[in-house]
DNA sequence: CACTAGATGCTCT
DNA sequence: GAGCATCTAGTGA
């Protein structure tokens, strides 16, 4: 079962067992497919590597959180919180598919094809409608944000490899999809990373 | 289909 | 001022 609590593990290990769940707000769902752990003072990758920031202070709470930053001047990404409370860590959901409210969705996403519409952390965002506003939300409180534990999590085989765009730790694979899933997104190596 | 270039603005040093 | 946990539109095949 998909709680707070699970989530207090390692964001590695938390990460792969969010495939399959469902982020929802409002009458707009996503299935996540797509996933990438982020592991606070681990990881020279992760945001919070370097201690805690107005940004990021809230990987620093408890786990089941939405964290939300601003990216490349147009988008916003999502991660959920993990690790125990005091700890950094965080999963960015990197991509979905959209199992609930597509009228809405295809609306803010200005027409992109269905494969499309959440296939991307900002495109995940930009369907879902999250910004700013959601920022430090808890997942399992009653909300406007929530995430549904897996429907069918035995039917799921789960892929690894690299994570997408990161110069450090280029190489480690903490990036879990959902293996022959459409709704994932390409892999891009960052052109600043050590070869 | 594959690949590339440029937009765009927040965050931290 | 440098560096981005990105996306879209453009080109060329």
């Amino acid at each position: 079962m998909l709680d707070a609590d699970l989530l207090s593990g390692p964001a590695e290990q938390v990460a792969p067992l969010l495939l399959g769940a469902v982020l929802r707000h409002g009458e707009v769902a996503v299935e996540l497919t797509e996933v990438e752990a982020y592991a606070g003072p681990r990881d020279p990758a992760s945001h919070a590597f370097r201690g805690p920031t107005p940004r990021n202070e809230v990987m620093f709470g408890p786990p089941g959180h939405l964290y939300l930053y601003f990216s490349y001047g147009m988008h916003w990404a999502a991660n959920v919180v993990c690790g125990p409370d005091g700890t950094a860590g965080g999963c960015l959901l990197r991509a979905g598919e959209v199992v609930d409210g597509v009228e809405v969705a295809r609306e803010r996403r200005h027409g992109a094809p269905d494969r499309d519409l959440a296939r991307g952390p900002g495109r995940l965002t930009q369907a879902l409608g999250l910004s700013q506003e959601h920022r430090g939300l808890d997942l399992f409180a009653a909300g406007p944000v929530r995430l549904e534990p897996v429907v069918d999590a035995h039917a799921l085989e789960v892929a690894t490899g690299p994570r997408v765009g990161v110069s450090q730790a280029a190489d480690v694979p903490w990036r879990f999809w959902v293996a022959g899933s459409r709704y994932v997104s390409a892999y891009k190596r960052s052109p600043r990373a050590a070869p």
